[in-house]
DNA sequence: CGCGCAGTTGATTAGGTTCAAGGGATGTGG
DNA sequence: CCACATCCCTTGAACCTAATCAACTGCGCG
């Protein structure tokens, strides 16, 4: 136990005691965080905010999983990025009183500390390592987009269904007997929405992939990679 | 006049001294910094650098153009960005000796002001402010990225071309007796390359709004957009 | 002047979208 | 405990759009 949170009801160890770019704090420093962090929940399904608004706060995520998005010319979601415990949205309220420039959604029941802008700001200040942790940390969200653009720009839609599910296996798999089992955070409507193609066509893509003897739909929210070889 | 840089063949006023992240060095500091820079020079076509190389170095452009770059899993090349002066690259070099990942090339002929990695950070450590301004142009360039998975995302391919032209407007265009005259950076390939499709699909497309009455095509490096209202 | 590359244009094809209908799981109320 | 409603997923068939293939044009350049 390193502590106790402020914010009441988290747990000890989650909230901002485990969060990557508050990794090079003390624990003083980390209490002090701690006690300017106001707790928020957001039921599935529930929107955190919207594109365009000013929420003027650092949002951490403690529980649950958190979608970005934007809406396609065509009216149609384009999902970002998923994120969970321990990462932050809502990147510009950083620097200044910026407007947001993505929706953000709870996919499970959430719940986030939330540090106003000044308050953050102050921390910052005083402890200018943090910058350099979230350096790192937008570096290593440009590298993901970039390799959603390189995604999306292949017309091959088998390779854009082959990344989105190496992606999920990497964040959300784990060890099985036959191979890889993955819970899948989004459904087939969500997936389709994150790697532009329509729900119908990614149901397809699955069962051939699974006819294929490269993976095994177990339910409609997981599935078991028997082969990753084979996916490739 | 603000200085002589020492790196020799630069314009006083380029290199290192008119860069975003350096703003907020004193005159003494942008010298030091200068006197750490090395010339590069790149000839139109040139690679600058390959994914996965590890350049060792901040790379900040002084002229020319330069494009980066992956290819897709159908061997295809996805443009991500387009850089210009002032703009860095490499930006992974910042933090440690990480791979970089993308492939940059010079548009046109290139000046290059290259600083070593060990350098730079020498130089961070003593203005933590200089990240405050990675920071933001990082934040930038993430929004800037979105923007583009967004418009990928799109199945309607028209959207996507005016996405194009209207950036290319905003970054490389002028005003015009009857609107706004574009040089455009990239051949029909290279737009095609940059939002996904084919380099016939993009000529055709062209020639449909300039059916349309929107934009006139002026040679085959520059347009000119008539009316923004009727490209959305 | 002719070569070569970039751009255009036409015909065909492939693949994903869309529309439509049916299936299966989950949850609710009687 | 079962009937029913809802939601999500699946599957089939027709359509549509951009890719592809191929020929041709025109401009820039030696």
């Amino acid at each position: 136990m390193i502590g106790k949170c402020e914010c009441g009801e988290c747990q000890p160890t989650l909230c901002v005691y485990r969060v990557p770019i508050f990794s090079t704090l003390s624990e003083d420093e980390l209490g002090r965080v701690s006690s300017l962090a106001v707790r928020e929940y957001f039921a599935r399904g529930e929107i955190i905010f919207m594109e365009g608004q000013r929420p003027g706060r650092m949002m951490v995520i403690n529980s649950g999983r958190v979608k970005t998005f934007r809406y396609t010319q065509d009216g149609k979601e384009q999902i970002l990025n998923i994120f969970s415990c321990g990462d932050f949205v809502g990147e510009m309220t950083l620097l200044g009183d910026e407007a947001v420039t993505y929706n953000a959604e709870a996919l499970d029941d959430v719940g986030i500390c939330t540090i106003r802008r000044e308050d953050f700001q102050a921390v910052v200040r005083d402890h200018p390592d943090i910058l350099l942790k979230v350096t790192e940390e937008l570096c290593a969200r440009l590298a993901k987009m970039e390799t959603m653009v390189q995604s999306l720009g292949s017309k091959d839609v088998d390779s854009r269904v082959v990344t989105m599910l190496l992606e999920f296996a990497n964040k959300y798999g784990r060890a099985h007997a036959e191979g890889r089992l993955v819970d899948l955070p989004l459904s087939r409507e969500g997936m389709g929405n994150y790697i532009g193609v329509a729900r119908e066509t990614i149901s397809r893509k699955l069962h051939s992939l699974q006819d294929q003897g490269a993976i095994r739909l177990v339910g409609t929210k997981q599935l078991l990679i028997l082969d990753e070889n084979l996916l490739l």
